[in-house]
DNA sequence: TGTACATCAGTGAACGCGCGTTCACTGATGTAC
DNA sequence: TGTACATCAGTGAACGCGCGTTCACTGATGTAC
């Protein structure tokens, strides 16, 4: 029971949440299913089990991964943008946002899909993987107002990720309201363009 | 065939659309069953499908009369603050929008949970519904900004509608983010009390 | 090196369950004469 | 008014289906001596 025997579970662990991702990308978090998914991964249903308690720790677990990916294109385009000004950094990182939400959109639903109706809490590390999503906000509204203090400032930065969340999200909904991307992009603009151009309230 | 036979048969519709409602105002659009509603409606399964083809067209009901519902809020609000500038008055909608949220989470969320997955298109009724509610954010808007062209007002409608919406959504996420409603209040006025104090880009 | 034993990842048949929808039928109500 | 017939809202047993999860078991691999 060493190495070499921890090395081949960890290895069906990992097939078992890229083969969930990859099922969540195409249909969703909901359609997921346990045995579909143990049938590609080539081994048994109750495997599935040995690894996650829950489908839905499983959903978590690719949830994860999403957020590292989510970050990582975040980040990036807040390090290409680092010569421009605090505001045109908010857009630029909006726009990665929306990005990543239309390259992935059930991958990125799934994010916000957990459900509510749980009865046991979100784990710590979904909270904290948001919180750093945030923490690029927050610098470029530090700069755009020196003087706030922080409360306010955690308080502008949930809004305006919510904002933009919004309106990707909206935005990106087939059914109810469909807009093309490049209208999405303008939409962000225009809140966004407005922040810090005059004193809050 | 008559009257008498039509009012019962439009009562009993009635009746199942009222106890769907409560239903999903309880638990969610996903909780809906068919036994339990005949059940709680006294009538047989069956009687539900010679009035809705479909379960989801039975959600659709209920979304119609929510939309209906927050309409008359949102119009409410607005005309009790006839008096206040437009910037206040986006504020007041955006308010009103947030308190309906609040008080009937369950219902709000079924009206965007129409499934993007449906094979069928939703109906024009429903994009209608959700027209009336953007006009009446359009209209405080075109005096915020006199010259702005009709197709660029509209974008800017949908925006901050979608950005209230975005902090709305997250903010009562129970437990992705929750966050007190008088926090969520302060975001609405600090992301819409910047528009229109400077020109747009 | 060789043998006896322990561990535990993985197996997969079986459990237990709930659900949306259909359709042949009934019976109350209305119409025709 | 009374009778024969037509309509159709409502009935509810039955169809057909899929699913998450469990648990007694197996067999490959590692350890102890």
């Amino acid at each position: 029971m060493q190495d070499p025997v921890q090395a081949r579970k960890a290895k069906l662990r990992d097939k078992l949440i890229t083969l969930a991702e990859a099922q969540i990308a195409k249909g969703g978090a909901a359609s997921l299913r346990a045995r579909a998914l143990a049938q590609e991964a080539g081994c048994a249903v109750g495997a599935i089990y040995t690894h996650f308690d829950d489908l839905d720790a499983l959903v978590l677990a690719v949830n994860l991964r999403t957020f590292q990916r989510l970050g990582t294109q975040v980040s990036q385009a807040v390090a290409d943008a680092e010569g421009q000004g605090p505001n045109a950094r908010l857009i630029t990182m909006a726009l990665a946002y929306l990005r990543f939400a239309e390259a992935h959109p059930a991958l990125w639903q799934a994010l916000f899909d957990v459900r509510m109706t749980a009865d046991d809490p979100v784990p710590q590390w979904y909270l904290d993987a948001l919180g750093g999503l945030f923490s690029h906000i927050a610098e470029p509204l530090a700069e755009l107002f020196p003087d706030l203090p922080e409360q306010e400032l955690d308080l502008m930065t949930r809004a305006l990720f919510s904002s933009v969340h919004g309106i990707v999200l909206l935005g990106l909904q087939n059914r109810i309201s469909a807009v093309p991307v490049d209208q999405i992009e303008r939409m962000i603009a225009q809140v966004l363009g407005q922040v810090g151009n005059t004193p809050i309230s």
